[in-house]
DNA sequence: AATTTATAGCGTTGCCCCCGCTGTTTAATT
DNA sequence: AATTAAACAGCGGGGGCAACGCTATAAATT
């Protein structure tokens, strides 16, 4: 049943995981409840919980939106 | 024709073309190819080309491979 | 009980694959 | 020098499937 997943494939898992708490965490401090960031975002109430449930893969213009409306910033760096 | 963009639009596009243009770079600097490093991430080669030219929003999925094979970090930090 | 969140199903959109063609640059050969 | 070949990148289009919207309902938290 479980498919054996590349260490790349858990890279990648465990980021979108980790990403998505990071939003969660973000968004409480900010105060807002998932259906109030939605309206603010224009966006879907389940989306919000789909991403930070880990659910899916959002695109990088999503990850835009969350870094302005939650005043945050998403970065690439040098290691 | 131009349809108006809000500021958000704007910003989204914006950090889009910057990204890619990021990415570019690095794979520049890493002495890779479209298609070599196509070959390496086993991705389509015209999928580098349009996501270094901001044809399209990738996912989260995709970010992180760069950065693991870029040996890019991808991080999201306080203003 | 009221509020918030998780999840499921279904529809639409667009990411990404795959292939092919073109234009440009650089290298090799004559 | 001129020609040819090869390497590299941009771009277009058809197709498959996952992201995301929408609605409803269940579950959890307070």
């Amino acid at each position: 049943m479980n498919a054996e997943l590349t260490a790349t494939e858990n890279q990648i898992k465990d980021y979108r995981l980790k990403l998505g708490d990071k939003i969660r965490i973000v968004r409480e401090q900010r105060g807002y409840s998932q259906e109030q960031l939605a309206e603010l975002m224009n966006i879907n109430r389940s989306t919000i919980s789909k991403i930070e449930n880990g659910k899916f893969s959002i695109t990088v213009d999503y990850l835009v939106r969350f870094s302005i409306f939650l005043d945050y910033e998403f970065k690439v760096v040098e290691k």
